[in-house]
DNA sequence: ATGGTCGACAATCGA
């Protein structure tokens, strides 16, 4: 099974690019954020139209937003309103995978504005808050044998997970904080299955800003999107692309799309 | 130290 998850920055802009997306990588699942599309102007046709009937989406206007496009069929699955905000940052489902049922879930992690601290940003508090809940959560229940966790997490946790370690320190998605909460978050039952490929010392990113004039000649990237496996999966991982290719679409998301294919 | 670019949606806000 291939899964892929890509934060697409405006699902109704960004809907002819799903085309290349699946001629590229030939995802069984692709789970998206940033939608930005409220439900009930949802493109309902789209995905069966390219493959993918059984779909999950959650969405609100204006930001914010999730969706889960699949060849095999899925069934939505509750899961908390995390911080009480009703704001469309996760879905949780059920896969009918050729090995049997996989609980897959995609969240959408704050940002967390510009001021690493939380008592001055609360965009910062809030995107604490959002993980520490998260953590809490599967801790709770336990990280049940067979689940993939998706996402735009917004956090890149290790040294090589960004362009200079030294000169994100301060910088919201790297602060030892942000890092010290997302890895207590994995470490509930969560295996990194792209890191499973990559050694640590490897630079790894899957986003790079607008804000760059040339994206890879500059390569300030942070790897702010991330595919987590339970530990039993972990000996069915067989490969995994981070599609840098994405980048240099016309009218592209800032992150590129992050595929991995397993045994499950 | 600063400003740089996007998307949604209609003056800014969020990233």
């Amino acid at each position: 099974m291939r899964i892929v998850t890509w934060n697409i920055n405006s699902l109704r802009l960004r809907l002819p690019l799903l085309d290349r997306l699946i001629a590229a990588l030939d995802p069984d699942v692709i789970c998206l954020q940033e939608t930005k599309v409220p439900d009930d102007l949802f493109p309902d046709a789209a995905p069966a139209a390219l493959g993918y009937p059984h779909v999950a989406r959650r969405g609100m206007k204006g930001y914010n937003g999730v969706a889960i496009l699949s060849r095999l069929p899925l069934r939505l699955v509750d899961a908390p309103d995390w911080c009480s905000r009703g704001d469309c940052r996760h879905l949780q489902v059920h896969i009918d995978a050729p090995g049997g049922v996989v609980e897959l879930h995609d969240f959408y992690v704050p940002a967390g504005g510009d001021i690493p601290d939380r008592v001055e940003n609360p965009k910062f508090a809030h995107k604490l808050d959002f993980v520490a809940e998260a953590a809490g959560w599967f801790a709770a229940s336990g990280v049940r044998p067979r689940s993939v966790l998706v996402g735009d997490l917004n956090i890149a946790p290790l040294e090589h997970d960004v362009w200079s370690h030294k000169q994100l320190l301060d910088v919201v998605s790297h602060t030892p904080v942000e890092v010290a909460a997302l890895l207590a978050w994995q470490h509930t039952g969560f295996a990194d299955a792209i890191r499973h490929f990559v050694p640590a010392h490897e630079k790894l990113y899957t986003w790079w800003s607008y804000r760059n004039r040339d994206w890879r000649a500059s390569d300030r990237g942070r790897r702010l999107d991330h595919i987590w496996v339970s530990r039993d999966l972990v000996a069915g991982l067989r490969r995994y692309e981070i599609f840098k290719d994405a980048r240099d679409w016309p009218q592209t998301s800032d992150h590129v799309p992050v595929m991995l294919e397993l045994d499950a």
